[in-house]
DNA sequence: TTTAGCACTTGAATCAATCGAGTGCTAACC
DNA sequence: GGTTAGCACTCGATTGATTCAAGTGCTAAA
């Protein structure tokens, strides 16, 4: 691959470069006019490279009165030679940081798998919506120790669930500061939104732990994290392939504009909580959506309620002429079982009665009875 | 709503129906000759009360010389009048029982945003693949004592990491007995692989915990559930939708075939891992990848690297004329973010030096020592 | 070796002609 | 009165010819 770089001149080097940059920006073939902006030579000169570079196999002709496009190896030679580094922004970067800290609550969770199952099930476009969550303060604390430095911090929120943190500091702690922790936690924050820890608190807290007091500083900024991360509202959108095969998406354009006006997440909600009211099977065909884009779809969800309050959505988007029957009763199915796992089923219990819930269990999922049957066998 | 049965004729519901139901399956405006096999009359009968159908609003005509297509009014009146129940198949409601029951491990969260990250970044499709992991076992047990029948299982692998989960019996334990449970766990179960637990080392674990012998089983299941999670391999793919805007893919038919490939994961697998090796790039332009469907298509990937051993990829998908650099520059700083996450950074810390995981937080994720630094301000 | 100029090629756009599916309407029928 | 057969009619889709324009290859001059 390298023996490509002493075969070509250095201005087929600088047209073939251009070429990959103008045709990947733009899409079109190029013609040798557009590069005498950046070749300084005049195109009957580039029409020659040109034709030698196809000669040789990095560009290629669509047809005889077309510019040309590079070929695989030319894209080949491109990403071995000529590419130039691209520095990410720091915005760029502060993004991706952020966003793999992000921990997904499990309702997050329950709701992305169920956005998937209603749009696997039917065969069109699934989404979830979850409202915005109030904060949650915790009521007590417990910590484990488990090797220096590292120690699960237990926290049980004021709605009954229950959080856990596995937390690794590079102090130097013990069994014992650990023990501390919890004792101090217990005393200063039970009761507390995270928000409302004043800096006397803080120093109090700190003092309070005496020589292990630099580890109340990032311990509340964890329990802070834990709690309000489950505060944002969400909508989560799954299976826009699946539109692709419907004739009335056929043209690009249509999809995208639809998907466009999904991203308006607040415009979604909206609609279905109006339509919720008026219409009891959670039904929006075309023009009953207040949304332009979406005249020509049908949105079809349906709540999901919780201690009698709706804390939720799921639904499919797809084309007018949808399989209405098959839509509806997958989403009722779906919506029970959604109910079931969060609490609402206290009555299904099977063999031994076992509700197990993983750490992030209970995120934005208060007064929980009994849940679904740990037992699977 | 419900004047309209009163309006309409039982035969005039009968063809609406027919009509419904014949365009959603075909797609197609549906004619009278079609309706015959379905309405005993003759087409001419079917093509008058089509008319009049149509001039009372449930009908329209696309053009004078096609068939009809319901109206919004006539799939308004099939949904609230017309829909017969579907009832799900027992495989359907298993499916869902299942997906909605599977945990997410935190590397499976990490790689989903990580895919979701790419594409945001690149506006291309992006992916990212874990390979099979091994079942751990466990090497320390604890358990606290939550309210009656409610503790949290603290698990200690082989590996390091630690997972919790937040259990609840419907039996009566009490703080005494969570303990007797981890103490019995430690002695019986420590090092082994869940799979391995015997009848007898079962019985032998009921006898010691005496009357709370009824707690073995259902937390078995738990332990085994827990430590077997992170065993399936995957691949997650999202963005799809960002490829509608290249007219490489603006006949839907391209990309459905390209997603199509997609799903068979393990070509993908094949073809990264043999690239890997041949290409330091990651990139596969084209009839370079070993698939059909992807020879319009360009792959490019980057492997994630934790200690030493790959442990799963990310990288997108796009058509040949892909912006390379952008590409290669934010995999390169998305791979490096998912390594420091997992603990191969450990040499950059900053204030406090705070590592934070939640439960399921080091699932596949072995030997860490320091992560990414907690402190946010 | 580069460049200006010109004939040439060829997909895309435009337009007319044809085709056919399905209708509306009329007249006969039960 | 409701139903049915028959037929003329409509109108989008398909096909084919024509034009248009972008971009080339080649030749000859610099």
């Amino acid at each position: 691959m390298e023996a490509h770089e002493s075969v070509l001149s250095e201005r087929k080097k600088q047209i073939l470069k251009a070429i990959v940059d103008a045709h990947v920006a733009g899409g079109e073939p190029v013609g040798s006019k557009v590069l005498m902006q950046q070749i300084a030579c005049s195109s009957a000169t580039i029409r020659n490279e040109m034709a030698e570079l196809e000669e040789m196999g990095y560009l290629e002709q669509p047809h005889t009165s077309a510019g040309r496009v590079p070929s695989e190896m030319g894209y080949r030679f491109y990403v071995d030679s000529l590419v130039e580094h691209y520095a990410m922004t720091a915005r760029e970067i502060a993004q991706i940081n952020q966003a793999l800290k992000a921990k997904m609550s499990e309702l997050d969770q329950i709701l992305t798998t169920a956005s998937t199952l209603a749009s696997n099930l039917t065969n069109y476009t699934g989404f979830a919506l979850k409202p915005r969550s109030r904060a949650l303060s915790v009521s007590r604390f417990e910590a484990i120790y488990i090797a220096p430095g590292q120690f699960v911090l237990v926290m049980v929120a004021d709605d009954g669930s229950v959080k856990t943190r596995n937390v690794k500091l590079d102090l130097n702690c013990d069994s014992a500061s650990v023990a501390r922790l919890a004792a101090t936690l217990n005393r200063y924050m039970t009761g507390r939104l995270a928000d409302e820890i004043t800096l006397p608190t803080m120093v109090a807290m700190e003092e309070a732990m005496a020589e292990d007091g630099a580890l109340i500083s990032p311990v509340i900024k964890i329990i802070y994290e834990t709690m309000n991360e489950s505060d944002r509202g969400e909508l989560k959108v799954t299976g826009v392939d699946r539109l692709l095969e419907y004739p009335e998406y056929s043209d690009a354009s249509q999809l995208k504009g639809l998907l466009g006006a999904l991203e308006q997440k607040n415009d979604l909600m909206e609609m279905i909580s109006t339509a919720a009211e008026r219409d009891p099977h959670g039904v929006v065909i075309g023009s009953e959506a207040s949304v332009k884009e979406m005249n020509n779809s049908t949105v079809v969800f349906k709540t999901i309620v919780k201690d009698g309050k709706p804390i939720g959505a799921i639904g499919v988007i797809g084309p007018l002429r949808m399989d209405y029957a098959r839509v509806l009763s997958t989403l009722d199915g779906l919506s029970g079982n959604i109910a079931d796992l969060l609490g609402e089923g206290a009555a299904q219990l099977g063999d031994g009665g076992v509700t197990v819930t993983d750490q992030e269990s209970e995120d934005d999922n208060n007064g929980r009875q009994k849940g679904q049957n740990g037992n699977r066998g």
